[in-house]
DNA sequence: CGGGTCACCCTTAAGGGTGACCCGGTGCCTTAAT
């Protein structure tokens, strides 16, 4: 069937035939994945869509046969400039319009391609910055995007609030686009990360589609030292007998730059990746360790998204990440080809303690209070690094109101001393939640029995109990609790911590994901005897 | 939270101890100066 047949508004009912169809014929996928199909057409339906796809590549699928089948041009949101140059090129091979606009081009430059952009069929590449641009916006607004795709979901919820909160405002702005469809896409989320997803893009009873968690062939280990320097020595023997290139991640660039001239002194070939080298050094360093001139890259999170390279045999991590998120999505680099990969953890118990600095999140509560001062005397707030976080935290406790201009008004709802007083107390409640996804970080590092049941229950998919490809499973085989007085994934109420969902048990320990107070343990006994919880 | 740095303290006057202070990761974009 032509892909012209499946066109036009009223194109409630995709076939799936058809999309199928249009991936094997146009884009050149042979088989697509169950998930993907469903996403596609959900999304080809008009219908919005949440997709978290860990395995396999192909999340690019979904909004490229979505866009295709869908009327006018298709809106993908795309952090890292490096990356929207792959995204484009893979359309163009498939004979598609695609185009970026981003700061690297000229003035001229962007005028053409934002021009270019509104063609019915065109894919527009950008990062959420460009959509602050009003003239930029108004642009595509006139074309009348079909599909508004986000890749890398999860940076919502990981860059909104402290780095990039332009991530915060893409729901605002697909509305300012007036665009039908959202698709958000992403490898990991957990499902409290699903859910801010959910409600930053404003989703509407999405299609969710969740994949598979398990990366059987990547065995996982952890290992705690006392001191740096024993950190070292043991990064050292275990990288000698390591097969294969490898990425040694590290928290900050000094103790990346450690870790480097520590595996450089035992003979390795290794080259050192972070945010604070020049253009030039980093081009290098990808460079030669993509084409296997160095075997080992130390680095911190800026070596990550985007990176091609199919036979990564391990990850050695010498500072633990601050939550699991981030550790699964690091460690899912290693064995994109399938053949046996291996994750590493060396810890002090000190380490964690370091690590608070980089979750607390940020919403100075100068900004919000100078911001909703001028908001309430009716001043113009300009949207600037500075102002953006402060205002859309007013817009979520209500005291701000977004208008069609992509500008904010004070709502007047609250006073501006009520409204800084709700923003602390609902920064407090986020650090507390931050706190408690990292004390998951340590629980899984000190973690006795299965590592990767313990992963999978993290993002919600139960768990076989014993995997075989973990160091604590060569020991020792789990313990099921004699009593559950609750299923996994039920919502239950305690009196003390309000409403949660069951995580998962630990021998007599429960595990509760509360909505105000995040990750909990309780021992069982305790919960039955003191009927703790209840259902909700 | 924890580490590194630095001023300042003591004193078998050269070097070690102490406490205050600061810093730590990701990348868009714009604009000004070469």
């Amino acid at each position: 069937m032509p892909p012209d047949e499946l066109r036009g508004p009223g194109a409630v009912a995709v076939d799936d035939a058809a999309v199928e169809w249009l991936a094997r014929d146009r884009l050149g996928f042979e088989h697509l994945r169950p998930g993907q199909l469903r996403a596609a057409a959900a999304a080809a339906a008009g219908r919005d869509v949440l997709a978290v796809l860990p395995t396999g590549g192909g999340k690019s699928a979904i909004y490229e046969l979505a866009g295709m089948i869908r009327d006018g041009p298709t809106l993908v949101v795309s952090p890292l400039i490096a990356l929207q140059d792959d995204q484009v090129a893979h359309l163009r091979r498939a004979g598609l319009t695609a185009i970026v606009l981003n700061s690297h081009q000229s003035p001229r430059e962007h005028a053409a391609a934002l021009a270019e952009s509104c063609g019915p069929d065109a894919f527009v590449f950008c990062a959420p910055e460009q959509l602050s641009n009003a003239e930029t916006r108004k642009v595509l607004q006139r074309a009348r995007p079909g599909l508004f795709a986000v890749d890398e979901a999860h940076l919502i919820s990981q860059w909104g609030h402290d780095f990039r909160s332009d991530y915060l405002r893409l729901g605002a702005q697909a509305d300012a686009l007036d665009v039908p469809v959202r698709v958000a896409l992403t490898a990991t989320a957990s499902p409290p990360v699903r859910q801010e997803i959910c409600r930053r893009l404003e989703l509407r009873d999405p299609e969710v589609v969740i994949g598979d968690f398990d990366r059987a062939h990547i065995s996982l280990a952890a290992r705690s030292v006392r001191t740096e320097d024993e950190k070292l020595h043991e990064l050292a023997l275990t990288v000698a007998r390591l097969a294969g290139a490898g990425i040694v991640y590290a928290a900050t660039h000094a103790s990346a730059e450690a870790a480097r001239a520590t595996l450089a002194a035992a003979g390795e070939s290794v080259t050192l990746y972070h945010a604070g080298l020049s253009s030039r050094a980093r081009r290098e360093a990808m460079s030669t360790f993509l084409d296997g001139s160095a075997r080992i890259v130390a680095a911190t999170v800026a070596f990550g998204m985007g990176i091609d390279k199919a036979d990564v045999r391990w990850i050695l991590h010498v500072d633990p990440p601050p939550s699991l998120d981030a550790y699964y999505q690091e460690i899912g680099r290693a064995g994109r080809d399938d053949e046996a990969a291996s994750a590493h953890l060396l810890y002090r118990p000190e380490d964690f303690g370091a690590a608070v600095h980089f979750v607390s999140r940020g919403v100075s509560q100068r900004a919000v209070e100078r911001v909703a001062t001028m908001l309430a005397s009716a001043d113009h707030v300009p949207l600037t690094r500075a102002t953006t976080a402060a205002l859309v935290r007013l817009a979520d406790l209500g005291a701000a109101v977004w208008d069609a201009e992509g500008t904010a008004g004070w709502s007047g709802t609250l006073t501006v001393k009520a409204a800084v007083a709700a923003s602390d107390a609902e920064t407090r409640r986020e650090n507390e939640i931050e706190r408690s996804r990292l004390e998951m970080m340590r629980r899984y590092a000190e973690h006795t029995g299965c590592r990767r049941s313990f992963l999978l229950s993290y993002f919600g998919q139960s768990q076989p109990g014993y995997c075989g490809n973990c160091d604590n499973d060569t020991a020792v085989g789990a313990v099921t609790p004699a009593v559950e007085p609750f299923a996994v994934g039920e919502r239950v109420v305690s009196d003390h911590w309000g409403e949660g969902t069951v995580q998962r048990y630990d021998g007599d320990q429960l595990t509760v994901l509360f909505d105000d107070h995040g990750y909990r343990d309780l021992l069982v006994p305790l919960v039955v005897e003191r009927s703790l919880l209840r259902p909700a």
